[in-house]
Formats: C-alpha cells, structure tokens, sequence
DNA sequence: TGTACATCAGTGAACGCGCGTTCACTGATGTAC
DNA sequence: TGTACATCAGTGAACGCGCGTTCACTGATGTAC
C-alpha cells in the first residue's frame, strides 16, 4: 500500500490509534483532531468513516468487547475436554483468568467499555457486543450444570455472581489497588485465581459432595 | 445564614453540586463555570476552596470513599452481635449489601470514586480515604477467621476475594448490566444478596463442617 | 463602645486554547461502453 | 484498450463554543486597642 491520497486503511488506523492513546494516556483528552494528526490525515478525514466522534469511541468499545469474548472463549476451549468432573470447573476458572489477563493488559480499555456499555442510549452493537461476552460466561456456567458439578441454582443468577466477581477482580487489579500487601507485583494473576478458586468452592453442589 | 456578599458555606455547597450534577449527568461535562453558576456564585469563587478542578472533584471522592465506608461500617455493626457461628458472616453480607445499595444510589460516583484513587497521582487524602474502606472489610473477615467461621488463608488475599465480588456487583448492577433475564427491576439487591451467599459458601472452613 | 486596619471571600474582565463539526472543494479510483 | 463520468476519500478554512485559570479589584468581616 503505496503512500496515497487515498489511504486505504483508514478506519483501522484511526480505531488502533484511539485504542492505543486511550490506554496509554486517558479516555478524556482523547480528541477527534489529536487522532487524525496522530495518524497524519487532516482532521476531518474521520468523519468519513465515523459520523461522530461518539461512533468512534463506541467501536473501540464493541472491537473491545469481541476481543474479550474471544480471550475468554479460546482460554475455556483449551482446557483439555476430558470426562473428569472438575473440567467444568477448570474451564470456567480458565476463562476468568483470561478476563483477568485482559484487564491488566488493558484497563483503561476495559473501563471504557463498561461506561459505554452502560450508557441509557448506547447503540444496538454495543449491546450486543456485552451481551455475547456474558453469555460465554453463562455457558460455562451451564456446561458445569449439567454434569452435576455446580449447584443447580438459576444459571443466569450464578452467571451474574461469576461475572461479577471477575470483573471486579479485574477493576480492581487493573486499577492497582489490590497491591502493597501480600501482593508487591506481578502476583496479580495467582491472587485472582485464588479469588476464582475460593468462589467456586461456593459454586459446587454440597449436596453431591461426599 | 442571610444572603450575603459572604456566603458562608461555599465549599461545602460546591461539592454538593458537584456531586449531584457528577450523579445525574455525567462527570465529564461537569466544569468549574458550570457549578460555579449553578450555585449562583461567579466562575471564579470556586478557586478560593480548591486550588484547581482536579482538587474539587477528588474533595467529591474522598467524601464518597467516607460516606460508603461508614455505610458498611454501620450495617456491620446493626448486626446483632450475639456469639451464634454464623454472626460473622451476616455482618460480612450486610456489610457487602451496605456497598451494593450505595453503588445503586449513585453509581457514578463510585465510578468517579475509582477513576480518581487509581490515578498515578492520587492524593494521600484519596488513597488514605480508598484504603480506610478496605480495612473495614478486611475485619469483618478477619473476624469470621478467629470465631472459626471462615477458612483461615491470608486475610487480605480474602478480603481482596470479597471486595473484588461486592465491587463487581456494584458496578454491574449499577451500569444496569444484569438486568432483563430473572431480574426486571427492583430485584438488584437480592440478586446480589444471592452472590454474595455463594460466595461466603466458599469462604466458609470446610474443614470445620460436620 | 468606636475606630483603624488586616484579612478574607467574593467579582468580572481577560487570556489563550483546543474542541467537534460544517462546508465547498479536489484529487484518486473504478466502471460502463 | 481508451475515454467519460460517477463516486469515493481526502483537504483546509471557518464556525462558534465553553473551558480552566490569572489578575487586579472590592466589599464584608473580625480583631486590637
């Protein structure tokens, strides 16, 4: 792709470029004109491709989102798929992790993604976006269901109680604030197993223990 | 307090605005000018209280992180303490619930509450104010473990599992994330009661059971 | 009690800035014949 | 293959705006004697 008039790549560019700056810098100061220089395009160039700066910052969202979904899919698909009765459990603590995983590469990302999300207008894919996401989760959550290793509660109502605690994991470590105790550094991860690990011994069926 | 060239009580009144505003619209958005003129005063008032916007809005903060802490605080301690086992456990939930109620009357705050303590640069006064509420979770745990009731691993690193849960079914629940499937509406705080027992299933010292 | 004066808490004009968005435009690309 | 033309993806000047902050100021308050 010879350097043009025509960019040719345009959209993608400017989506790397907003999701880069956004984790290294700050979502506010994240301006339409700073993006476009950034990249090297006149500042109006992404106006072409996104109608609004809002559109803009809704598809870093929504690649977000996917992104995720994906991490926490193939991270669950990995875990060997043998009969023994913790699979299920191993599956979903492996897509915790890998919830984990992402927020500590990408806070900031991961913040913006929910504020948007969250927003009373936000836009049709969005809302898919977190909603696919969750039902990763949810499946997991069900697959251990079924095999009789998680309690039979609601399985949408234990879902929200997975999600919850991972995503706060995740806030929270991303945010830095579980530090400076047992934890110095790099320790983030074997602290949120822990997490997920005392959580699913909630999880499991007492009455099928022996 | 006559209406006066003095007004008497300026900064407190600024932050009640800021707070407000911060709740019901949004905290970008939220300018010097804008409260300054909402409380009826000239845009450059504010700057006899606070050396700059950043200070103003992590006065509001700091006011957050001490009004939930004494929530829980407080419904920790309206817990009958009597010496049943499972005493410390109920003031453990009700200590989580205070957190989820106060996350669903104003969760933007408590968004801006953790936006502003994970700065790189956060005031002592924030991350003082972020930490004194960590410590009252850290001892309701802490005193589960001594009666016997919760398993005796590292009380920070199972303090870091209880915060991460209750935080993360306060900004969900919050955002209206888990609404739609068994939860239409109004239901926020028994799911998350719901969460939380599964959770302190798993807390709970195994090896203590009958 | 009365007066002089220091201090405090406001005012409002002014600064410079970067922002999102629009508009009429122009150069590059692709397609129909 | 060559030409005409529609469409597409950029440009850059211009718009109006609200922002944070500074500054010299003034009116109100409190205190010492």
């Amino acid at each position: 792709m010879t350097p043009s008039y025509h960019h040719g790549d345009l959209k993608t560019v400017l989506l790397a470029y907003a999701r880069a700056q956004m984790e290294n810098v700050s979502i506010d100061g994240l301006s339409m004109r700073e993006i476009a220089k950034a990249v090297g395009v006149s500042h109006t160039a992404a106006y072409r491709h996104f109608t609004d700066k809002r559109a803009l910052l809704d598809a870093v969202a929504v690649q977000g989102f996917e992104e995720l979904r994906q991490a926490c899919q193939a991270a669950a698909d990995d875990v060997a798929a043998e009969d023994a009765a913790d699979d299920a459990r191993a599956r979903l603590k492996a897509c915790g992790l890998a919830y984990v995983r992402f927020a500590l590469a990408s806070p900031r990302l991961l913040a913006h993604m929910f504020i948007a999300v969250s927003d009373a207008q936000a836009s049709a894919a969005l809302m898919s976006a977190g909603a696919q996401l969750f039902e990763v989760l949810c499946m997991r959550v069900a697959e251990g269901q079924e095999r009789g290793v998680f309690r039979s509660a609601d399985t949408r109502q234990l879902s929200h109680a997975c999600w919850a605690l991972v995503h706060g994991l995740s806030t929270l470590l991303g945010a830095g604030l579980l530090k400076g105790d047992a934890n110095p550094h790099g320790e983030a991860m074997d602290s949120a197993g822990q997490a997920i690990d005392t959580f699913l011994d909630g999880l499991v069926d007492h009455s099928a223990r022996k």
